[in-house]
DNA sequence: CTTAATGTTCCCCA
DNA sequence: TTGGGGAACATTAA
């Protein structure tokens, strides 16, 4: 569900909620969702709050950290209240943070003091990895492009959505080798995606089925989506209708004359 | 009844 | 070693 800019939505939303408040209680009624023990919670303190890729990862007063992956419809709701899909609960001081996540693809990981846990694995972030990286990095890998943006061990945040946004973009065919794409087209790639990425931010991401952020509000960027979700409207740009492809078992929106191989 | 959905992981094959 | 394809996970909505 969540991607880098709704993730980043969520946790600028819970900041200002959570920062330096202990935690009284924590009850897991999904054991699936859990991803390693969750004993010790109770009386830490939440020193930070902060997004690593699609993660949300707290850190607490005794240098451990949990991190928290939202899956495709986890949600992080401040004062919510508990529902047949809460997975989590944390009474805090002066409120609730629930877990709901209906699908329950999402994880909970409490990793050891001062380790990085399931995010020391992804690779750069995309708003920080500079051009000339990317470019590199790219050109480097014999991909198709799509599963490339999609892999968070070569970046991490994009996912479906913003993948299709991003190569539409950058007028690049989903399927296009990433070896054989040229410098400049990698480099407006790149700045398609950084783009995409921060205007989403800017309307507090998108909101497909499920999305909404700590407070329980939608996004509203899918109104600005320009391939995504719209299969056979006009594209924006020159008025081909938008294809839609399986690729990589995801749904892939691309206009078929903007993006040709 | 069938298909698709913002995601990840694991297994098998080339 | 790298990448592709498919299945699996669990649930809802169209």
């Amino acid at each position: 569900m969540p991607e880098l800019p709704e993730v980043e939505t969520i946790v600028r939303g819970l900041i200002p909620r959570l920062t330096g408040r202990r935690i009284v209680a924590a009850e897991f009624p999904c054991q699936r969702v859990l991803r390693s023990p969750m004993d010790g919670l109770a009386g830490l303190r939440i020193d930070g709050v902060r997004r690593s890729g699609k993660f949300i990862v707290f850190t607490f007063d005794n240098r451990r950290s949990l991190e928290i992956h939202l899956g495709m419809t986890g949600k992080l709701l401040v004062n919510g209240e508990p529902g047949p899909y809460t997975r989590a609960l944390f009474t805090l001081e002066d409120g609730l943070l629930l877990y709901d996540d209906v699908r329950q693809f999402g994880r909970l990981e409490l990793s050891s003091a001062g380790g990085r846990g399931r995010t020391a694995a992804l690779g750069p972030d995309p708003l920080e990895l500079d051009a000339e990286s990317f470019v590199r990095e790219v050109r480097a890998r014999r991909s198709r492009i799509k599963p490339l943006l999609l892999n968070q061990g070569f970046l991490r945040g994009l996912g479906n959505i913003y993948t299709d946004e991003a190569l539409h973009r950058a007028e690049i065919h989903p399927l296009a080798l990433s070896s054989r794409l040229s410098r400049p087209r990698c480099l407006r790639l790149h700045e398609s995606i950084r783009q995409v990425l921060l205007e989403s931010i800017e309307h507090g991401g998108s909101s497909i089925s499920d999305y909404v952020d700590a407070e329980g509000r939608r996004g509203g960027f899918q109104s600005l989506h320009r391939v995504y979700g719209r299969e056979g409207q006009p594209c924006m740009v020159c008025g081909t209708p938008v294809r839609r492809i399986v690729v990589a078992q995801r749904g892939t929106h691309f206009c078929p004359r903007c993006q040709r191989r």
